[in-house]
DNA sequence: TAGGCCATCTGGTCCT
DNA sequence: AGGACCAGATGGCCTA
């Protein structure tokens, strides 16, 4: 009987320490969504969905090259979504604000939401990359508890001081989530040939720090560097990206209209 | 108060 | 045998 007991405490604690690891991956995930609070989180269930909604919409752009405008944009983001969540993201987008609506004006290029009370990615919409000024005004927002995207400092840390140049077509780095459109990941360390030869797209995680990027490859970090639940070091990825594409856009399609 | 979300416990199954 | 994974049950907390 102490025996068995003993057994099922320790299997207790291992199932414990094993959700936890769950709930810090989907911390993460909440940090690489467009909507990010630390005071509101996502339920686990509505992180997942805007997360592949964010994966689809951004292998969209990456297909079709164009930007999307911001309403079809935030109706993929929010496809499945809850109401509360889809008032939340849409918030977070100020689709309803003075800064959409003038977002073509003077002010287009500044990143919708960083003075809202959810930080938004630099990338959550593709018109908005952050010039260093804007950066600085991102991390303000923080300093009145909102958790602003550090992916200036990111950046900096990675490459100096000197602000990237975001209309650059080299420059989709830090900022970009991975790409995969198969949905699968295949780790360099372990990648199989069977994996590789059926994947049009494919992410490579590097251990190593890499360089700048350059042409196809790029280099991004890992949210263990905005100091993440994990203690991990950057980790930059390297993306390789395949060009053939076709029959797997349809099953992609397919997957997620299913 | 009902419903949603979550953490935890538990037993079953599969694998090493 | 022991660990990983999973799903069901349960109770607590929060909000509309």
């Amino acid at each position: 009987m102490e025996r068995s007991k003993l057994r099922r405490q320790k299997a207790n604690a291992r199932e414990r320490n094993r959700m936890h690891d769950l709930n810090s991956a989907l911390d993460n995930l909440r940090k690489v969504v467009p909507c990010y609070s630390k005071t509101q989180k996502l339920s686990k269930i509505e992180t997942l969905r805007l997360a592949k909604n964010y994966i689809w919409a951004l292998s969209e752009i990456l297909r079709s090259g164009k930007r999307p405008d911001l309403v079809s944009y935030v109706q993929t983001l929010c496809k499945g979504l809850s109401q509360p969540t889809t008032n939340l993201v849409a918030g977070c987008l100020q689709l309803n604000s003075r800064n959409f609506l003038t977002e073509q004006g003077p002010e287009a290029g500044r990143y919708p939401g960083a003075n809202s009370s959810f930080a938004v990615h630099p990338y959550a919409y593709p018109c908005s990359r952050l010039s260093g000024a804007q950066c600085a005004s991102s991390t303000m927002a923080s300093s009145h508890g909102l958790r602003s995207h550090a992916y200036c400092a990111t950046y900096d840390a990675l490459y100096g001081n000197a602000s990237p140049d975001y209309n650059s077509s080299e420059y989709d780095g830090p900022l970009s989530p991975p790409l995969c459109v198969n949905g699968n990941f295949s780790l360099k360390a372990d990648a199989s040939p069977d994996h590789e030869k059926n994947y049009h797209y494919s992410m490579h995680y590097s251990a190593l720090p890499g360089s700048r990027p350059s042409g196809p490859n790029l280099v991004f970090g890992s949210s263990g560097m905005r100091g993440g639940v994990h203690s991990e070091n950057v980790l930059p990825y390297e993306m390789h990206l395949h060009h053939d594409r076709g029959p797997m856009y349809e099953e992609l399609n397919a997957f997620f209209h299913n």
